[in-house]
DNA sequence: CTTGACTTGGTACTAAGGTACGGAGCTTAT
DNA sequence: ATAAGCTCCGTACCTTAGTACCAAGTCAAG
């Protein structure tokens, strides 16, 4: 099951192998398994945990977070309550990011919209609306 | 209009001094009005613009970024088709966060409700949760 | 008309998130 | 069994996104 050497593990995810290190330093990785020779050893749920880190990444998430995102979890087990709280808090925040998103997206929309069917007048009535509804 | 100098306009949105004076050099704030003694002045309207920069870095872009849709602005009546492309292309962007958030949140949604709910056993289901459905 | 708060530009520094380098030790295909 | 290709660790370096500091000039209230 371990059996991926890390220069595979990193092309898995499509990150640098220097970046595995870096997780791992940062807790983000737990310590993996090795062989003999030292070389570190990861298996299938590994890759996922690293693309987890990546698409949250993505999203916004600092590593800080993404770090206690995954520790939920790890801790599950222990404290359940505590995590429930957590995950709430988690939650707003990713709620209000949807919706931030949403506003930015409506906008665009709007944008792409009004350039297709330009009047004859060569107006673009898109400037107005950027400033009214943009935050 | 214009009549807010640098340290009232920060204020307005929440940011320090000098990181007005970073976006202006990095191009994300247009170059101010100044009064004779070379004081910036800012209205409202800029207000506007440096609280879209700040939700925006909220929600993952990078600067460059918010850089490219904010030019999006500028640019919008003097080539419009093109805008619309770039504009269609950030509203994919935005529609791939979205939905990834969405994941990541049904994924706490479960995990908080089934804190909630925990039975007498004491094992927590969630675990296996995570494993299947996070991306 | 001065005193304290604010602003100027320039430069230096910081923190986060990686990337690169290098010499030494593994591994594996020929 | 040996060269090519991994991997090891430590350290140094890089980019992004700010922050801090400075000496000098400006503003506004008493």
């Amino acid at each position: 099951m371990k059996n991926m050497t890390v220069g595979k593990f990193a092309n898995a995810a499509g990150v640098n192998i220097e970046t595995i290190r870096f997780y791992e330093r940062k807790g983000l990785l737990p310590e993996p398994v090795r062989k003999e020779s030292g070389y570190r050893l990861y298996s299938q749920e590994d890759v996922k945990r690293l693309a987890f880190i990546v698409h949250a990444k993505e999203l916004g998430f600092s590593l800080k977070e993404i770090k206690e995102l995954l520790e939920l979890r790890v801790e599950v087990e222990t404290n359940c309550e505590e995590v429930r709280q957590q995950a709430e808090t988690k939650i707003k925040d990713i709620e209000k990011k949807v919706a931030d998103l949403r506003r930015i997206h409506e906008v665009l929309m709007k944008l792409a919209a009004a350039c297709r069917e330009k009047g004859p007048t060569g107006e673009c009535p898109i400037l107005a609306a950027m400033e009214k509804e943009c935050f």
